[in-house]
DNA sequence: CAATAACTCGATTGACATAGTCGAGATTTT
DNA sequence: AAAATCTCGACTATGTCAATCGAGTTATTG
């Protein structure tokens, strides 16, 4: 049930593209050094997201990266579901991932009836998020700082 | 995001269990046959379950397994965190298997916060959710054949 | 126009996890 | 005593993860 570093880094690489959204492009090393990922592997990862169409790259000199598209318009499902792949428990809930599962009955499945329940919710919030609202959240709690996220629902 | 093959012949085996929770003991091979569980990863399972007080067994001629606890006593949450860990995508948003993450300022990462509310929400399904409740659906879901999975809320 | 600072792309690697498989042994029933 | 069953640890093949590396391309800038 576990999100892999790479996806995490690709968030964290996607929230400071967000932070920075009036900015031309931002250097990967910049990225590289704020969220402590190494460069290399982000590097990568960032190629990675723009063959996705969520970032796109200059060359040369004050070259870097920056957010294809609009803040509003990214939102974490998409990003995890280019990463990762399915959101889903189990590929057998998958909506655009779906596989065969081999239980005996797949279509009066208990299980199955479960891991969708969780799958929507998952689905509900990552399609719901995007990375403006990562951006809102961020300056939140920067300017609160009492607030700890503990306390937050 | 995903849950291992493990962790699904788990639950399958704990349902088949608690369908026979009145007779005396299951044998590996009847669920193994039921399930399409290879047997020798089966046993696997069953003996890690029993380490986890999950389940108990029985040796020798008509031996097999049974339940350790009553069905409405054991979560899905229990089963699936003994056998994969944590049920949060993150581990810097876990409980039980909590790690410290590489981000700059973990009790103010915008990410964290949307993580916490993934793991939330998946932990109040696994923790509602019993082997009593995946037996129920189960015969729901064989009595009313008609009612496919895809209709069910 | 040359130096430099970026991104690009594919290959490689080491560690670890996953999904099994296997063999020999211990227990219990009949 | 024989047979069926669980037990336990070891083993293996494959794949994934998290990097790392080298050589190349592109664009700026002095």
């Amino acid at each position: 049930m576990k999100l892999s570093l790479r996806g995490e880094y690709a968030l964290r690489a996607l929230l400071v593209l967000g932070l920075h959204y009036n900015e031309p492009v931002v250097r990967i090393q910049t990225i590289s050094q704020q969220q402590n990922i190494p460069k290399r592997f982000l590097e990568q990862i960032l190629n990675d997201l723009k063959s996705a169409g969520l970032v796109q790259s200059k060359r040369g000199v004050s070259g870097g990266y920056r957010l294809a598209r609009k803040p509003e318009e990214i939102t974490l499902a998409a990003v995890v579901r280019h990463i990762e792949g399915a959101l889903a428990p189990v590929s057998c809930v998958s909506e655009r991932y779906y596989e065969k599962c081999s239980c005996p009955d797949e279509s009066r499945c208990a299980i199955r009836s479960v891991m969708k329940e969780i799958r929507d919710a998952v689905v509900k919030i990552a399609e719901r998020v995007t990375i403006a609202e990562l951006c809102e959240r961020y300056e939140r709690l920067q300017t609160h700082p009492t607030v700890a996220l503990d306390y937050v629902i």
